[in-house]
DNA sequence: CGTAATTACACAAACGTTTCCGTTGTGGAA
DNA sequence: TTCCACAACGGAAACGTTTGTGTAATTACG
């Protein structure tokens, strides 16, 4: 800063001695007497010496910081995975600087186009609703910046992955609908391009089929992650002539959208219709009734996606792996449907 | 990175120049002609070159970098609030880091020890539960480095500070309560030693002698911010004799935890017991009753927070100062008492 | 035409480190 | 005594920039 702060050169000439020795001392105190080493290392700790970053940087060619680039970070699911990913950075003395998209595919590649590619050991990346293209990240790749992508992943990229077992927990919600009784189970699901949010989709159409139920066009809608497309899909699903009597929802936030459209036409959960959502973000346990939900574990995507990174900047020449977190379903009240006579 | 990056030497061989008429060429243009300017920029461009910002921080002495010491990232509040700061800082060309204490005041010095000073431009600061001493940040700034704090604050220094009105704001939900005619008003208080917390409890202490109602000490409870911590007060008030009608909550959270266990317990809000809170993260929305809540204006604070500490880092000079956010009532139907006759 | 001013560039120092290599001084072995 | 090994240190280059200063070549001016 302006305020020079204590160098190793204030150090060394305090002592009257090389700044290399003193360098020395400091790490790896060969060809330093332990006399000179404790004078060093005394010193330092008494003028709170912090060796500037930067130069070590410059030299080092690491950087001891990882990139985190993700749409959104206000969201209970996002916060938890960058809590997680901080964590574990800070245990092995990384710094995280993050980027947000703001599920922009221009900002996204606005944000790695000014990046310059010594300022980052690694980057993590959980991709834009717009993003349908990879080039800009690949390129980053090419210049040999390790990469590893979670929960949103694009498939075209050769590098490890996390992702939630998004199919299997889809289909899993499905069929506890169908086991509960429900006839006419619509999906309210994310953004088409999504690949999370298609395997979702599939879950659900899979699940549907696999036990003789007719999938209908139009009890299937996508839009995107807000609850304000949870309430207008629903209230177009209200419109339906034979309504329908379940509901799977991409995401808690689409779920809550629903159950407030429920609500306002004089419609009941689970009675009327039954709701399971995806996420278990904390929301899920205060609504009224609590939702059905399949849970997400966001702070491990984020503790493993990091960890799986520092094995890809240790080594470089890893093979990439794709890791599956299993989708485990938390079963409340939203999706308990009364038996009937 | 291990590949090596185009760097401004290689514009210069590649063009037989040297490596001062590039770094020229790329910024105020003087002392260049505008031929070789031209062919400058154009290599630049196709060769995607970007600065090392490890070597232009190292001579400029400015890192285009803030830091965000905080208690806790996962949380709506701080994660909006984040968001606002994200927003300000990329906008302004600045990278974020952050720092999470997780609530510890061993590892907010910890953090704070192990950073150089030369690292950042400038820092944003909340302090965590257990903070009761400002050394640590005091000796930052004595290095020279900008600090501004944010919602959570230490009285003894002098820099500037954002903060939600809290006083008033729990001040006015007080009153609230006090006009649906409840009668025997409870506080569920944060922890004692953060200012704002404190600030809170005197707002609900001021509003209720003001009214000249009793101040009864069994009805101010002090814990944690968390859910489990409201659910535990709750529980413990619903033990006392002459029943409180009324609760006012330090936040969202334990408001909820409250509205658990009077669930639990049988009883109901609004009509058995009121309930305001401070907060208006978007659960409040969706409970049932939905919460009377403060607002309290998370990504404003950030933004704020985040050009305050721009104008000290830009005039290291300026006079501190500090704002304080108007608190705003959101009435939902938690607090509004049935009329009786 | 001679001198001064200007233009366009190169050189080199500096930022704070790390690290390779060279140098000094001491002691022991032959 | 001479030679060598080794311990302990200094010097200097390098990382990729920015920036102050020096210096040719060109232009302007009286």
């Amino acid at each position: 800063m302006k305020h020079q702060s204590v160098t190793i050169k204030h150090i060394a000439a305090a002592l009257n001695i090389s700044i290399s020795t003193v360098s020395r001392a400091l790490h790896d105190a060969y060809d330093v007497s332990s006399e000179t080493r404790r004078k060093v290392l005394e010193l330092a700790e008494q003028l709170e010496y912090n060796p500037n970053p930067f130069a070590v940087s410059l030299v080092k060619h690491e950087t001891k910081i990882i990139g985190v680039l993700l749409p959104e970070i206000a969201t209970p699911y996002f916060s938890m995975v960058v809590k997680g990913i901080q964590d574990v950075a800070y245990n092995a003395g990384f710094n995280v600087m993050f980027f947000i998209s703001d599920e922009s595919l221009e900002r996204e590649k606005l944000i790695l186009k000014k990046l310059s590619v010594n300022s980052l050991d690694g980057l993590l990346v959980s991709v834009s609703i717009e993003t349908n293209t990879s080039e800009h990240i690949q390129k980053l790749m090419e210049k040999g910046l390790p990469v590893v992508f979670f929960d949103r992943v694009l498939k075209d990229i050769h590098t490890s992955k996390i992702v939630q077992d998004d199919y299997h927990g889809a289909f899993n919600a499905t069929v506890h609908l169908i086991q509960q009784g429900y006839k006419r189970i619509a999906h309210l699901a994310g953004p088409m391009n999504l690949d999370n949010a298609q395997q979702r989709a599939q879950g659900y159409l899979d699940a549907l089929t696999e036990n003789n139920m007719e999938v209908r066009k139009n009890l299937l809608i996508y839009s995107s992650f807000s609850q304000e497309d949870g309430v207008r899909d629903m209230s177009k699903l209200l419109g339906l002539k034979p309504l329908p009597d379940a509901i799977f929802a991409v995401n808690d936030r689409k779920a809550i959208g629903a159950m407030i459209a429920l609500r306002r036409y004089g419609y009941k959960v689970p009675e009327h219709i039954g709701i399971i959502s995806f996420g278990n973000t904390p929301v899920s346990e205060v609504t009224t009734p609590p939702l059905s939900t399949v849970e997400q574990n966001a702070y491990e995507i984020g503790t493993k996606s990091c960890q799986l990174l520092f094995a890809h900047i240790k080594t470089p020449t890893i093979e990439p792996q794709t890791v599956v977190m299993p989708s485990k379903l938390v079963i409340r009240e939203s999706s308990l449907r009364p038996k009937m006579g």
